[in-house]
DNA sequence: TGTACATCAGTGAACGCGCGTTCACTGATGTAC
DNA sequence: TGTACATCAGTGAACGCGCGTTCACTGATGTAC
């Protein structure tokens, strides 16, 4: 949990802060208990030695806590697959992909609440703002898929079998990847999808707790996985 | 939603079966509206012109429910998954994997509250009577992708890239595995679990909205991805 | 350095709500003679 | 065919609970002169 300061911080700033910070980290403890619905106000205060009333001047309403944790949470997502994916050269397109890759199960892992609250269902009683709170986060993972596809494909210009050009993808969307990674083709916007969904299908299984009770061994099931999944993008254009 | 009658049923028993009937439907339209822990027997005593009372004549307790929606609904997707296999002749393993994962994504889509149930949070509140009432619907559906996986696979017997023996499996699992599927091998089962992962996914970004938002033709897409994972399994061994 | 005042974190009681569950009951439907 | 009784679906009021949110407040921390 990050808590934005600023440089001249006054004692009361930085206890504010702190007490904000705590706030939201025994909220995201409270989810990975007994789900996003048992996110509570009075639950927090209790916790916390604290009157109810009082976690009212630090958000004015439960919703806008809720709308802090997916906006952090996100963006802690998005940093870390961006900080795994520039650890390795951008000579080595393929070593970057799976380096992003393996940085998503970390941080599912590492922060399951978090992961259920970005990708799980929704947060029942709440509505995100327009245009979600988690937009910025969302596009920043997008695109660097998205770049992350192209380079590590050999002939990102071809077709992939039924995906023929843009006009499969919505008019915002496509408006958005244009802008993000200019030189994609649809065919490779298409794969990235398809690379999404892979990844998130075994780490989501894996957070769900379907592939305890089912293998010992996940790191190596999901490394094989990745390995495939680069060399199926590697081939892409070719099968 | 299955209501379960004698062949000599009474206007009674009848009458009892259809509001048991009515009771789960409503329950999973409420899951569908605002998440599971939305399923109350108030709510659906309203919705039913009853007194919350009356539900206690059909489910002794909240958690009787969900437990009966779970059964319910997980044995519909085994149903679906088996029947959608069977209509592919057996002498066509790869069709039958693929009409397999189609049935996956169709049930999923048609049903996302059950899907919701099955494989998302758990339910708020609820814990699953010992051992889970959805073990038997899980064990068939396991048991069935597997032997697909096997039949689909041109070189059962060779290794895996990460597996190397059943000692990657817990010794439940295993015990069951090999009841099931007696001839199947370790790469195998390992690689049907990523199968698994990959349909799931796909399916489960959609399920979620995820896909919506970036991509107008999910089917497509998802066929894309179901050829590639046939072609991935008809490979096994080899790479 | 000391005093007067403003800020503001946190208190404690109360509101109205929906929930699961229990109580003692009523009245219609079916069954036995 | 008619009567007496058993079954049982459903009523309606009440319980104790935890929730989000509002009210009018207190008392400690910081600031200006």
């Amino acid at each position: 949990m990050t808590a934005t300061t600023g440089p001249q911080v006054s004692r009361r700033e930085r206890l504010r802060a702190e007490t904000t910070c705590e706030i939201m980290t025994i909220a995201l403890a409270q989810m990975a208990a007994d789900g996003p619905g048992a996110i509570s106000l009075r639950g927090i205060a209790r916790e916390m030695g604290m009157t109810a009333r009082a976690i009212y001047s630090y958000f004015p309403t439960r919703a806008d806590l809720i709308t802090a944790l997916i906006t952090d949470v996100s963006g802690s997502l998005a940093d870390a697959l961006e900080t795994a994916r520039d650890a390795v050269p951008a000579t080595d397109p393929a070593g970057r992909l799976l380096a992003w890759g393996r940085a998503l199960r970390q941080w599912a892992l590492a922060e399951p609440q978090g992961f259920r609250l970005v990708y799980g269902d929704p947060v029942p009683g709440y509505r995100p703002p327009s245009e979600g709170p988690a937009e910025q986060a969302a596009r920043r993972i997008c695109a660097g898929l998205n770049e992350l596809v192209a380079r590590a494909c050999p002939t990102p210009e071809e077709t992939i079998a039924g995906v023929e050009g843009w006009s499969a993808f919505p008019d915002r969307y496509l408006a958005r990847v244009r802008t993000d990674v200019p030189d994609l083709s649809p065919a490779m916007a298409a794969l990235a999808l398809r690379v999404w969904g892979r990844m998130h299908g075994l780490v989501n299984l894996e957070v769900h707790g379907h592939l305890r009770a089912v293998f010992t061994d996940p790191v190596a099931l999901y490394d094989a996985e990745l390995r495939d999944l680069v060399r199926t993008v590697g081939a892409a254009g070719a099968g």
